[in-house]
DNA sequence: CGATAACTGACGAACGTTCGTTAGATACGG
DNA sequence: CCGTATCTAACGAACGTTCGTCAGTTATCG
């Protein structure tokens, strides 16, 4: 299908260059044609935009929904260091997370709002399924705690902080480092000792 | 000055739209005149720009370096919670920490090597001195551990999270949530107990 | 034949930038 | 004190390019 392939490089350059930054000439010429013919295929630059957007929400989410559900909910330790992992690779090897990322963080003005639901949209639900797996561990008194909510918003921080040393990227040892501080830390903070 | 003017117009519009989105005629139009007597007052976009960075840069790494060169390190538990508050109220106070989070991240291609230049000289000068404080606290056992990279990374991290948050900021209690968990967890992470 | 998808050509609008010019302030020598 | 020269900061007009978009045409293929 042409389509995915105009999506594919869309993708590369509104990661790279933003909304504003990539221009439909660029992307055409990558899949070797006009410009002209994408509008063949999507109605629009806002179209095809958010077309991108939303496939790359679909690919995140199935592959964080995906992880957490197949938890053993018996080793928090190596299933959350695994999630970690899990996000690490998923930046590394495919260009949706980047995308994800930086468009979230800074959506074109005129599209922010529309941009913004997808993105709480998104926010909650692994939330929400991450934090019933906190709750579990501390009814099994694996971890401390009463309240899911601290851990779990606790984790999510430790996430974000090291996607912004993945975004920010230009040190594979300082990645390492900081993974490893930040994990040791959390750990510690949430494990019984 | 009206040079100071023309900066200012530019990083509202260069926060709000990015580098490719904010053009001259808008940042001209801000302070009531038009795009070409910018240009009495800088070489051209560029210019402009990396002035704005840099007076960006300036001023954040001289708010975050007088409050650490206050810390009376007694109170680590005081210091580095007010770190948090500090940057919570530069970001929501002062127009360049947003600038220089959202460039930093995702600065324009073409400015890319010089930009990072400056974020790494301002990166390493703020790990530096905070490891410092790390040290003394170690030293004194008023927290925990033997590397003081370890605290100092993982703190750095949830700074980093914070700020995400903000970036992301759309709710005033998500914020202060993440904010307490994060801190609680990390607290726990490096204090003895 | 009909449909799909590519093409060519052209559009108005906006972009960053350069030019020559002007009005006003400042400095200086007689 | 006056006239002149220099400097500053703004201007309108225009440059060449690129932008996203639309209309009409041609090629491909079941």
């Amino acid at each position: 299908m042409k389509s995915n392939e105009i999506k594919e490089a869309a993708l590369k350059f509104f990661t790279i260059h933003g909304y504003e930054g990539a221009s439909l000439s660029q992307i055409a010429k990558e899949v070797g044609m006009k410009k002209q013919s994408i509008y063949a295929h999507f109605k629009g630059k806002d179209d095809l935009f958010m077309q991108v957007l939303r496939d790359a929400k679909e690919a995140e989410l199935s592959s964080k929904l995906h992880y957490i559900s197949k938890m053993d909910s018996h080793s928090p330790k190596k299933d959350l260091y695994g999630f970690l992992q899990l996000v690490i690779d998923l930046f590394q090897k495919k260009e949706q997370l980047k995308f994800w990322l930086r468009i979230s963080f800074f959506p074109p003005a005129h599209l922010a709002e529309a941009i913004e639901k997808e993105v709480l949209d998104m926010e909650e639900k692994v939330q929400l399924i991450l934090e019933s797996k906190f709750q579990d561990w501390i009814h099994t008194q694996t971890i401390i705690g009463q309240a899911a909510k601290i851990p779990t918003l606790a984790f999510l921080g430790v996430v974000d902080s090291i996607l912004l040393e993945l975004v920010y990227g230009n040190d594979e040892k300082r990645l390492k480092d900081k993974l490893e501080a930040s994990w040791a830390v959390f750990w510690r903070g949430i494990s019984l000792h």
